[in-house]
RNA sequence: GCCGAAGUGGCGGAAUUGGCAGACGCGCCGGAUUCAAAAUCCGGUUCCCGUUUAGGGAGUAUGGGUUCGAGUCCCAUCUUCGGUACCA
């Protein structure tokens, strides 16, 4: 319960003073613009100083507002940023809004408000909010995704990509005008026809297959309830990642992006990166490299070739069947009736079917035969829905013997399995380890007895120099699908002639601004149909109108607008780039304040696990692309990661697992009451959420506490990176902890400073003070939160239970404890004396000779057990030590009838007597 | 299935390179203050045995191991939470 001021005491700090403190001061820092840092080339920045680049993942500003999960993160960026500027650095901290999204779309579809008009509104309240916790953010530097300066220049980058292709060879990104110029000289090659030879049209197709933005044509996951596509990462079990609905593949010409181009940097780079190590993880696996080798199987009834890829180029001799994916090209020219009857069935098959019975391996004997060229034995060619197009060559010589799923099918089917790896312990099941091959030999290539690793390499060596294959390295990784059915995302800046060629809107015509629409309703249909179709005087225009340069098109030509939009994505891929330089309008980041703030990257960048493998996909991808282009100045756009943990909340069901709202339930006796009914409800521990009705609203909390209050709980609740459940009956005691910072200053009748500090030096709390400060200093930048308040408050017991502290005391730990709890720091900073603001103060400095005693107190233990204790001077030597305590009354009485066999002293530590 | 993280009092959690397990906070118990309550302050609080004290024993998910000494290192097992899913 918080408290409430008497008569006796009403200049305690109590939510109404917290309240009025916090308002003052936020206002005064507000009007003093003291978190508006500069750039390089403005009046009076100090660019002598280090940089330090703190950036929190930005919100989506959901309708709901804050609840009390969302400044965890927030708070732990505050205090670091309030920390290095306290310690001479230039500090960007910048917040924004992560604003286009489904669900302003989904509420325009249900109610027909714009979503600019939610998203605003939302903005607006997730501000206010945040303004009230009292966060250092430099506001100026705000902005939104949905603002058309902002994505203006998101259709600047994209356009970017669109005008660049990826150069393998020095594995990095061009323009595509070299690209031109140099199939023009022939120093590329386009294939068998010489470049001159082409027509216009072959010339145009070949440039757009190689450009980072492409129109391609692919196997999709359309989701037909939201009238979208979605890509891989945002369908689970066969079913979209928002709203749970069925999704079906289906191909369709979308824009991509050559993400796989930057596959082998992407995962390269990871090294140099102060990341978690499982997100690092996660990143790698994302990428799933792996290593074997292309092989050509011939057939023995046609001239065709069929490639494989496998990772077990050893394993050849154990390949008994081919498996092709039902997508597979020469599938194609297979006409007999059970084949047909199944490619037509497999492609019926909802993604959520072919999870549900992914056990069972279906497949069909195509009847025809392969040759294994290993050793010219003919095997049956099948074709399975566990082969997956999309991989390698959508085609795999099945190894039953040494593959699991091959295993599976070849049971399933009756076909012949053959050992030919010996594993080195007996194993049973299905093999798929390294071991020494067996069974492997043939005229023209054995490998019988060499180790996995070296079968490996004998065969590719073979595959090269009989011209039936080679090593090869494959990536999990696909192009990223960037195309989204929806209206609110950022337009496509192109358009379309008659003939279906496109052409890119120019620079100066930018942004490409999003039109209204009557309708929000996306068209249910199994045909996809995008919203922004319905804007159809938008839609239909001309070159001149639509602002494409006429020198590639002439004015008058009538054209279409790209109709689909970009998805979610695309605003957060270079945020951290434009908060440098928020408001320049000639380019997408000043090159100065980008080069200073983005130099060697984000220094530390906050945000929730839950984006450890696609947003920061994305980003990466998109600051090599610019890196590449010359356009910024770092390769990798965040060189420190943190994660902050999940905050939990409890939440309460019946015995039928409905739910009842926190509130609604009581504790009595151990046990959980609802409190109408007086039933007994199960606790459990989950996500914070509005079906869950545990939600907690941070401006309640304020309410009854304030906000210093509240930040301190939140980083008190334990390690950072952990996730924690809230605990609303917890939060006093970070409450009671400020009433004794505060009391320690202030006499509660009164109001006024403390008599007693003017009072002299106590030794002990200066000791205390100087350790206080040691351990704060070196555990801010671990982000160690909860320690350096938990000694920070072991400072203020010591202090109160000494009854005195002086003003230059008191003046130092507000110092230390202002990042932490800033506005009750300001306020005793300036009851103190102090001219200014604590914020733009000197982190105090400790003295190391403080931290250590005179005299120090030694367990001594005997067979590890801790018996007694000696105190000697910190100074003594092991002999001395040893001594010290053999003499000891408690320990000579504990050794009596025993034999010393060894004495071990760790000075400083410890003293273990081994004696029996 | 695979990959990753984590299991410590009634609860949230502390514990440098192996060196006094349980810092700090919540809760609980006792006391002060109060007409009373709230708030605040002071003291106690891992469990078991010891009526009190002195003291003793057990104890960091489980079972083993290394070591003078293990929450920490090694092996095996269990549980929970994330991520991922036919990637050949």
């Amino acid at each position: 319960m918080s408290c409430t001021p008497t008569t006796q005491n009403e200049h305690r700090y109590c939510a109404s003073l917290a309240g009025s403190i916090e308002l003052k001061w936020q206002s005064d820092w507000d009007a003093a613009n003291i978190n508006v840092v500069g750039n390089p080339n403005d009046v009076g920045f100090d660019l002598s100083k280090p940089k330090f680049y703190c950036l929190d993942m930005f919100p989506y500003p959901s309708g709901a507002g804050l609840h009390v999960g969302h400044p965890v993160g927030y708070i732990g960026s505050d205090i670091l940023s309030r920390f290095k500027r306290m310690q001479g650095f230039n500090v960007l901290h910048p917040m924004g809004w992560d604003a286009f999204g489904l669900p302003a779309e989904q509420y325009a579809i249900e109610t027909g408000v714009h979503p600019a008009t939610t998203t605003r509104s939302a903005i607006d309240t997730f501000r206010e909010q945040l303004k009230r916790i009292g966060f250092s953010y430099d506001w100026s530097r705000e902005f939104a995704t949905i603002d058309p300066d902002y994505y203006k220049w998101t259709q600047w980058i994209w356009l970017k990509a669109y005008d660049s292709w990826f150069d393998e060879e020095n594995q990095k990104a061009k323009p595509i005008s070299e690209l031109i110029s140099g199939l023009e000289q022939e120093t590329i090659c386009c294939g068998d026809t010489p470049w001159k030879n082409l027509s216009q049209t072959q010339q145009d197709v070949f440039v757009d297959s190689k450009r980072l933005a492409y129109l391609g044509e692919y196997i999709v996951n359309w989701c037909p309830k939201l009238g979208t596509v979605l890509a891989n990462e945002e369908v689970v079990d066969g079913r979209s990642e928002r709203g749970s609905h069925p999704v079906v593949r289906r191909s369709m010409r979308q824009w991509m992006f050559r993400i796989t181009a930057y596959a082998d940097r992407l995962l390269y780079d990871l090294k140099g990166l102060d990341w978690p190590e499982s997100t690092l993880r996660m990143q790698k696996d994302w990428i799933g490299r792996s290593e074997g080798a292309d092989i050509d199987f011939s057939l023995d009834a046609s001239d065709e070739i069929i490639r494989v890829y496998t990772t077990r180029p050893d394993t050849i001799f154990g390949a008994t069947f081919m498996v092709l994916a039902p997508e597979h090209p020469f599938v194609e020219s297979i006409k007999t009736p059970n084949v047909l009857t199944y490619v037509e069935e497999a492609r019926n098959r909802s993604d959520v079917d072919r999870m549900a019975d992914s056990k069972e391996k279906t497949g069909v004997n195509t009847g025809m035969f392969a040759i294994n060229p290993a050793n010219g034995t003919k095997i049956p060619i099948w074709i399975a829905d566990y082969v997956l197009m999309g991989y390698g060559h959508g085609a795999i010589m099945a190894v039953p013997a040494h593959d699991d799923r091959d295993h599976a099918f070849a049971t399933a089917h009756s076909i012949q399995i053959i050992e030919v790896v010996q594993p080195q312990e007996l194993c049973d099941g299905c093999f798929s380890g390294e071991g020494i091959a067996i069974n492997s030999s043939s005229e023209v290539v054995s490998i019988d007895g060499q180790q996995t690793i070296d079968a490996k390499e004998t065969i590719i060596d073979w595959l090269k120099t009989s011209g039936f294959g080679s090593g090869k390295v494959n990536y999990r990784l696909r192009d990223w699908l960037f195309s989204r059915q929806r209206y609110w995302g950022e337009p496509f800046p192109i358009v379309f002639d008659e003939a279906g060629k496109h052409y890119p809107i120019s620079e100066a015509s930018l942004p490409v601004e999003l039109p209204t629409i009557e309708d929000y309703t996306p068209p249910v249909s199994d045909e996809p149909q995008p919203l922004l179709a319905k804007a159809e005087s938008w839609v239909h225009t001309t070159a001149g109108e639509a602002g494409v340069d006429p020198s590639i098109l002439s004015p008058e030509t009538p054209v279409r607008r790209e109709v689909n939009t970009m998805p979610g994505w695309a605003g957060s891929c270079w945020y951290e780039l434009r908060y440098c330089s928020p408001s320049c309008d000639s380019r997408f980041v000043d090159r100065d304040a980008e080069s200073y703030w983005m130099g060697n990257g984000v220094d530390m960048y906050i945000g929730g696990a839950e984006h450890a493998v696609r947003h920061l996909f994305y980003t990466r991808f998109w600051q090599k692309m610019l890196f590449d282009l010359g356009e910024v100045s770092s390769n990798e756009p965040f060189k420190t990661l943190f994660h902050q943990g999940l905050l939990t909340s409890f939440a309460f069901q019946r015995s039928d697992k409905t739910l009842v709202p926190t509130t609604d339930v009581e504790e009595q006796d151990n046990k959980f009451i609802e409190k109408n009914t007086g039933e007994e409800v199960t606790q459990i521990i989950a996500k914070m959420s509005k079906s869950l009705k545990n939600v907690v609203n941070p401006d309640d909390v304020i309410a009854e506490y304030g906000a210093d209050t509240l930040r301190l709980y939140e980083m008190y609740m334990g390690p950072l990176e952990a996730s924690a459940p809230w605990n609303t009956n917890d939060i006093v005691g970070a409450h009671r902890f400020l009433q004794r910072v505060w009391r320690l200053g202030i006499e509660e009748e009164s109001g006024n400073l403390r008599s007693c500090l003017g009072a002299e030096t106590n030794e002990d709390v200066e000791r205390a003070l100087h350790k206080t400060i040691a351990k704060v200093t070196g555990d801010i930048p671990e982000l160690a939160y909860n320690t350096a308040i938990a000694s920070m408050i072991e400072f203020v017991n010591t202090a109160t239970n000494e009854g005195c502290i002086t003003t230059n005391q008191l003046d130092q730990f507000v110092r230390i404890l202002s990042p932490f709890a800033p506005h009750i720091s300001q306020e005793l900073y300036a009851r103190l004396g102090e001219e200014g603001f604590v914020c733009a103060s000197q982190w105090p400095v400790f003295d190391e000779a403080m931290l250590t005693s005179s005299t120090v107190e030694l367990p001594v233990q005997i067979m590890g057990k801790v018996r007694g204790k000696i105190t000697i001077p910190a100074e003594a030597n092991a002999e001395e030590i040893e001594q010290s305590a053999l003499q000891d009354e408690r320990i000579k009485e504990c050794l009596e009838g025993l034999t010393v066999r060894k004495i071990i002293v760790v000075p400083g530590k410890i003293i273990n007597i081994v004696a029996n």
